[in-house]
DNA sequence: GTGCATGCAAAGGCTTTGCATACCA
DNA sequence: TGGTATGCAAAGCCTTTGCATGCAC
């Protein structure tokens, strides 16, 4: 059962030439999978992908979600996430340009951002130890606007 | 048993300090698994604690040692570090700057830096949106110098 | 003596794996 | 048709919790 349709992104490109390079097979679920997730605005969860992925078609397991997950990390559509609350979440990562995140410990809303000085920053004191970065994580906890505001 | 004896150090008045004050009782297991924390350089994870304490008295409970870093962390003498490696790691706090950290993600070695005007930046960013940052999380993973090398 | 602490084992939460069946290529 | 993918359930891994007993205060 093939349901890809030509046009609908770049993405789609990107995961079945994956695929293909791999001998993996495109089936319906891993379709559905990453339509759904991209589909998704925004960072999300094994197990709300599932959820989401399961409304379009009932015979979706909890193992595939996570294996196809797996693969799309690994051909750069997905981003792993860990904001250390004991569950991964996967943020869409196709073209996007790096960025970190400031997350609201009260609400649980994030914001992304971008700081070229500290990416700057980061490498001089790496290379001051003689370290070569591959990549980073860089999280801000606290308070967003709106929950400092009604916390008072 | 009393174990604690005086001038072992700032720490041991710290903890039984906050034990007193939470009416929490000072036995054998909780002074062991502090001191085999202390006498760890650098960060430990909860096994690897519990394995090093338990050569020192043979009928010490790892859930006694969990709960016991939960208290060393709530009163600040140790910090939970997360690497994304699926276990918390624990690294002695009590009058320690705060640091981020450098990981090799070949040996797993890993260095102690501290940035000041990164952390300046990390302010002005939130600020500009409006966020207040309470604690932050940064890591910078790669190959230590060492690892370079040896890896070509 | 009272109430917290302990150790053991079991349970929890998330993720991965094994296996028989289903399906893509 | 052959080999991968799937779904289910079971297992893994780390951490937490329940409970009867033990011990600090």
């Amino acid at each position: 059962m093939k349901i890809l349709t030509k046009d609908k992104g770049r993405e789609y490109e990107v995961f079945s030439h994956y695929l293909k390079e791999k001998d993996l097979k495109l089936t319906a679920q891993r379709e559905l999978i990453l339509r759904t997730f991209l589909s998704h605005r925004g960072h999300i969860s094994a197990e709300e992908l599932y959820q989401r992925a399961k409304e379009k078609l009932a015979h979706v397991g909890f193992a595939t979600v996570y294996r196809t997950l797996k693969h799309m990390t690994q051909c750069g559509l997905a981003r792993e996430l860990d904001f250390g609350n004991g569950r991964i979440q996967y943020e869409p990562d196709f073209n996007r340009e790096h960025h970190d995140h400031m997350i609201c410990t009260k609400c649980d809303t994030y914001i992304e951002f971008l700081n070229p000085q500290i990416e700057e920053l980061q490498e001089q004191v790496s290379r001051k130890h003689g370290f070569k970065i591959t990549f980073h994580r860089m999280q801000l906890y606290g308070l967003c606007q709106k929950c400092q505001k009604s916390g008072k």
